[in-house]
Parts: structure tokens; sequence; C-alpha cells
DNA sequence: CCAATCAGGACCCAACCGGTCCTGTTACGG
DNA sequence: CCGTAACAGGACCGGTTGGGTCCTGATTGG
């Protein structure tokens, strides 16, 4: 159903905590467990993002005691493109969008040689244009979270 | 890694091919196995293909001796957003996109809450710009497409 | 020197998808 | 009127992939 990765989700969200961390707090680093106990994603799966997305540059990390993760760019210069890519590795949705087109075992009949180019193009557009923290807007607007909750009513 | 299924993919091979039926063919109606044999993909997954794209009106199908499928609207009136939403199901990148909340145990915390449906939206809003005759326009040119008649190789 | 924390894997399990097949049901053709 | 060709709609099974957990180092601050 076109659905991206659980992993992408929590990264998401491990990212905007990680941007929220208190401007005058003496650690400018948050640690595994405690974006864990912040968002409530279990522990190992927080930590295993966050390796993640240090491998690929995304959060920068301080090794050692009082160690942690820290955001790399701000909210606003990380397109949801990029995460994805981390995470979920490049984005291609079928096998054969451009490079990888070394186990198509007969191009020459295949019909789709190339044929989602487009379509993969404008998608990576599209989520290019989306930053985290346009994510964040849409999100969680205090006063208009009210998803399912009906005052008094049910 | 964002990939929509492989079916998807096959669905939108069948179509172009059910697109391609000849202007003075008796039959404007083709067969399961005829577009199997025309596009290289097994019968019996051709045939589920085209079941599912029939279930959900994309195309139209014929009953009975001399039946086959037909295209229900030209190439240039299906976007491809209505091939994956028929094949793969809805466009819903993440569990909660907007109807699917039921599943959500604890939605008073969840950070990701509706958080993915601009992206969703922007998804479904490009792949909604894009129709199949977009795509086959996008593939070979029609001197490269060599009819897929496999000679005889075992 | 010790403790806390990240790094980078290996590992297992479950869910999902791809693919096949079987049994009706319909309609054309002889 | 009957046989056959083709679709309809499932059930079914196996392979693959992702989700999640855990373990063993490496590094740094105290
Ligand atoms: S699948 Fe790669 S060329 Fe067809
Ligand atoms: S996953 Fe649905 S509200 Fe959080």
């Amino acid at each position: 159903m076109l659905r991206l990765s659980k992993l992408t989700d929590y990264a998401v969200v491990v990212m905007v905590r990680l941007a929220e961390v208190s401007p005058g707090s003496n650690p400018d680093v948050q640690t595994s467990p405690g974006i864990a106990a912040a968002t409530g994603v279990p522990e190992p799966t927080v930590a295993k993002v966050l390796k993640t997305l240090a491998a690929t540059g995304l959060v920068t990390s301080q090794r050692g005691a009082r160690g942690g993760y820290r955001l790399a760019r701000p909210l606003h210069e990380i397109p949801v493109a990029e995460v994805i890519a981390a995470v979920d590795g490049p984005i291609a949705l079928v096998a054969c969008v451009d490079g990888s087109a070394t186990e198509c075992e007969s191009q020459g009949l295949c019909p789709v040689r190339g044929r989602w180019d487009p379509v993969n193009d404008a998608i990576e557009r599209a989520l290019s244009g989306i930053t985290l923290a346009d994510m964040r807007e849409a999100a969680v607007p205090p006063m208009f979270r009210v998803p399912a909750f009906l005052p008094a009513a049910e």
C-alpha cells in the first residue's frame, strides 16, 4: 500500500523530539533512553534509529559518558525525503528505476524499462519539498488537537 | 524503501498493453493468456491483476467464450494513483493518516498523530498528476519495443 | 580506573507479498 | 441444447523482508 516502514515514522518522531531540546538545558545532547522515555518508543528501537541516522549524518553523536545525540541541521533544513532515504533506503518504487538495472534478466523485452522514472521523480520532488519543520507544524497545534475527542459525548 | 508492490508494476504493464489493441482487430477485448503471452508476465499473475483491476472498475470484462478485458477509460484518463490504489490498496504511508486511527492505543501522547498527512497528500497529488499515457511516453521508444515472443527457450 | 554511552553488528520472529491453483459461473458457438 | 472458453473469487503456501531484541566492543568524562 505504498507504506513506508515504521522505522521511518519513528525517525521523524525522534528527530522532532531531538529538536525540542530546551534552550537553556545544560546538556545540548539527548540520550537514547531519554528520547525513548519522552516519545514512548521502545528504547532499543530508538537506539537503532538513532544509530542509523547518525550513520547517514542527519544527527551527530557524542560518545562516552555524558554523551548523546544532537541534530546536525535545523528542522526546516531537513526534507523528509532525506529521512526516508536514510532509514528506508533510497527512494525506488520498483526494481528498475535507474541504477539497479543489474538484476533484470531480460531488459530487451521488459515493458517497464524505466517507465516508473517520472513517477519516482515526482514523488521524490514532493518529498523534498516538505521538511520536518513542516511536519511539526502540521502536527500538534494544541488547540486543534482533538482528533477523536468529542466533548462530553461519545 | 518506499517500494510499491510488483503487482502494481504488472498492472501498469497490463493496462498499457490493453490500450495497444490493434484498431482493426475483430475482438476489442483481450484475454488473460493473450496478454500474458504479449507481456511475458506469467499468466496466473496476469489473471490476478486483471481481476483486481476489474473489481475496481479500471477495466471492464466480458465473460463467457470470446470474452476478455477492455480498458474502461483511455490511458490519459487514468492517473497512476488509481492503479496503485486499486492494486496496492489506499495510499497510506503510515498507519495513522486519517481514518485508520482505530488501532492506535495511545493517541494522546502519540507524537505522529496526523503528522504524515501533508506528506501523504503531496504524494497523492504527485501521483494523480501522472497518467498511464505519460508513463507510456516515458518508456522505451517503439523501435526498441521488441514484442515479447520468446524464441522457444526451453 | 570506572561508569556511562554510543557503534555495529548478529539474531529471531512475525507479517506481508508474490505466485499458484481450484472451483464455480457466464456466455458464445456449433 | 450442450460443450467449451473465458472470467470470478476465493483458498493456499512458500519466500522475503522488515521489526524488534540483544550482545560485544570502543570511547570519553569523572
Ligand atoms: S525489470 Fe529491469 S528492465 Fe525490466
Ligand atoms: S499511531 Fe495512531 S495516533 Fe499514534
